[in-house]
DNA sequence: TCTGGGGTCCTAGGACCC
DNA sequence: TCTGGGGTCCTAGGACCC
């Protein structure tokens, strides 16, 4: 989806079209007030001149998202709004609206499903399609079901999206960037040169910025670069596993499918404060705030009918190095109280000299509830349940192999 | 001028078991 | 008295993604 939150907060706001808009600040909404002020007024009403600008903001956080106007001006995701105020003072910012993206995101999910089913979820605004199945799909290299597909959404949910069409997932994510807003790219495998190659490193999805950093460092900017480099050389720089990743990737070779369905591993909450707070002078406002994460995440994990049995906590400190640490319980919990006292266990199990700017608490090794009620009264059902099912290696099936082991 | 929140996957060492 | 090899689980940290 093209510039996901903040397009949809446009279709509230449809006066702001144009304008440079981020969307950010994990703090108070600054539009609370304004809302305020104008209740009863229907929001694409409220003038233009009466929304908080980003000049004006005072606090942490960073921008989730900016319209492409804002994008004009240096600013984009990920950067802190302090920095983004200083690059584009007059942007309008708007708070992050989760509950809304979640629905446009349902939206717009229901209308692909309803043209092609076999669809993997990436998150919020994004997702894999497999074209192969779908009637017409092939046509015109599956411009004709992209277009299909961008028409539908967009009159379903006023939102535009952008379809990359490739072999793979690797290369469909990339050209799905090649035509930004609004457009459809097509990559087939002859493309690879031409364009693929030329792109930075960093344009692929599983080269961060650590990775980038150091094939820069080994003299490596280009994705044709990389794929120059032979097999035995990338995994003495970056492993068996990652090397052999790299060189496949950089070759445009991609063969994990498309995956429908999918279990979570693990839920979390987690917050930064406003400012940073110290375990011993600030317990009382740490307290609270760890009571609190742990009650949020047990909502969570009710509505959503699981329970965990590893229950973690993250710290991030002032210096913004990160500590973990996490304790594994007998049986699965879902309840506040029982997740505040393991991840209270862990919690001393941490230094607390230094200030802290983020606590989180986390819950893995997850159960479905309805499951582990139904195997309530059978021990050898349950001990199944708390163990992931075994991994079946290429060996068990080979008869040979089994023999001799 | 400091840098959100929610995830997944991988690695590596140690405990423990057979 | 000195010492094997394989496997799983747990824990901590880190890279990466949206």
């Amino acid at each position: 989806m093209d510039a996901f939150y903040a397009s949809v907060e446009l279709l509230r706001y449809p006066q702001l079209k144009g304008l440079p808009v981020v969307i950010g600040g994990s703090r108070r909404a600054p539009d609370d007030e304004l809302l305020a002020r104008h209740a009863g007024l229907p929001l694409h009403e409220i003038p233009v001149a009466e929304f908080p600008l980003l000049r004006d903001y005072v606090g942490r956080g960073v921008i989730t998202t900016a319209t492409y106007a804002a994008r004009q001006f240096g600013v984009g995701s990920a950067m802190g709004l302090m920095k983004a105020a200083r690059l584009c003072p007059q942007a309008i910012l708007l708070p992050v609206d989760f509950a809304e993206y979640r629905r446009f995101s349902k939206a717009f999910k229901d209308v692909i499903l309803s043209i092609a089913p076999v669809m993997e979820n990436r998150g919020v605004d994004e997702v894999y399609i497999d074209f192969t199945e779908v009637p017409g799909g092939q046509r015109e290299g599956g411009r004709v079901l992209a277009r299909l597909i961008q028409k539908s959404i967009f009159e379903a949910t006023g939102l535009t999206c952008s379809v990359g069409v490739a072999p793979n997932k690797l290369l469909a994510k990339m050209a799905s960037e090649f035509n930004k807003p609004n457009g459809i790219s097509i990559v087939q495998p002859e493309d690879l040169q031409t364009l693929i190659w030329p792109l930075a490193c960093r344009k692929l999805n599983g080269i961060g910025p650590k990775a980038d950093a150091k094939l820069k460092g080994l003299g490596i900017e280009t994705l044709g670069q990389l794929a120059a480099q032979s097999l035995p050389w990338l995994v003495q720089h970056f492993g068996k596993s990652y090397g052999a990743w790299l060189h496949a990737a950089a070759w445009g070779r991609d063969d994990k499918p498309v995956v429908t369905q999918s279990e979570p591993v693990s839920m979390s909450r987690e917050t930064t404060f406003d400012r940073d707070l110290h375990a011993v002078r600030d317990r009382q406002e740490l307290g609270a705030i760890f009571t609190d994460l742990c009650e949020r995440l047990a909502e969570d994990l009710q509505r959503k009918g699981y329970m965990g049995r590893t229950v973690g906590i993250k710290l991030r400190y002032d210096d913004f190095r990160i500590a973990t640490r996490d304790h594994t319980l007998a049986l699965p919990v879902d309840d506040a109280a029982a997740l505040r006292q393991a991840a209270g266990q862990c919690l001393k199990r941490v230094p607390l000299t230094r200030r802290l700017r983020l606590l989180g608490v986390r819950v893995g090794a997850l159960v479905r509830t309805r499951e582990w009620v139904a195997a309530a009264g059978d021990p050898l059902a349950r001990e199944l349940l708390l163990r992931p099912a075994p991994q079946t290696s290429e060996q068990d099936a080979d008869p040979y192999t089994a023999s001799l082991f």
